[in-house]
DNA sequence: CCTGATATGTTATGTTATAACGTAATGCAA
DNA sequence: TTGCATTACGTTATAACATAACATATCAGG
């Protein structure tokens, strides 16, 4: 019964969206292996290729690790923060802070294509614990 | 004459300010080889690793390299803009960006520590060229 | 002199990513 | 239906990036 003819891509896809935290590509291997014992890298960093191209994984540049998308097919950048505590990214939109950077960028005739934008520090829950609550 | 006391993190700093495009780790260990051959990889990080504490380098996480900081010793956040066609890396200060990206997060719950904000895309030379002056 | 802090040396290993080449399956057009 | 392009996948090897673990040296302050 369970799922027939998907693709690496659609595999690696199912096992990020099922994490709460980023994932390494070797770690998509490691449990693709589980299943597939002969999985090679290559074969990973090409459905990650894929899915990063299509906009459905996102690659967190500083971490070396790979996030589902909050928003599956959006056209727009964003901002991911990473609580170096509790290890959980959270991707957000903020418009006016891409406008800002357009414009400092723009002065310069500076023509972005791809934004990186990756904030460390702590998240709300994290914060509290660390508060005392 | 030349130099005699120096670290070996001096040495890596002037290595990366001689370039105008960001160097990686064994780009620089590569270079301290043709003096010192048996240099390790360890020695190149520990002294990459003391200059970005410091803020004299800064390490770009989306080319795994390095490049020296344009104000040495700044205390507020910068923005890199990295041209895919020629290669050069510009830091630029842009508090507009950073307060809006404060606020953003601030409503979150969340807590800065640490900005990555790296954008990819052409610099002004590059785009006239493309254009054809 | 003793001792802690910082810098360095050395060997080995871990982690992330791509090259290069080959095969299989699919879809489509002549 | 055959030919051909495209896409996915398999396999082996290697490149590129980074750290662990332990040893030794140097030097400043007490
Ligand atoms: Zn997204
Ligand atoms: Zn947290
Ligand atoms: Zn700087
Ligand atoms: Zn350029």
């Amino acid at each position: 019964m369970s799922k027939k003819n998907e693709t690496w891509a659609e595999k690696v896809l199912g096992i990020i969206r099922q994490r709460d935290q980023p994932v390494s590509a070797y770690g998509v291997l490691e449990e693709l292996r589980s299943e597939s014992p002969k999985m090679a890298p290559t074969t990973v960093y090409r459905a990650l290729k894929s899915l990063t191209e299509k906009g459905s994984v996102h690659r967190i540049e500083s971490l070396n690790a790979y996030v589902a998308c909050s928003d599956d097919g959006h056209h727009h950048p964003s901002i991911m923060s990473i609580c170096g505590d509790c290890g959980s990214v959270d991707e957000r939109d903020a418009p006016a802070v891409f406008s800002h950077l357009s414009s400092a960028l723009g002065e310069a005739g500076f023509t972005a294509d791809h934004h990186v934008i990756e904030v460390h520090g702590l998240c709300a829950d994290c914060k509290e614990t660390e508060d005392g609550i």
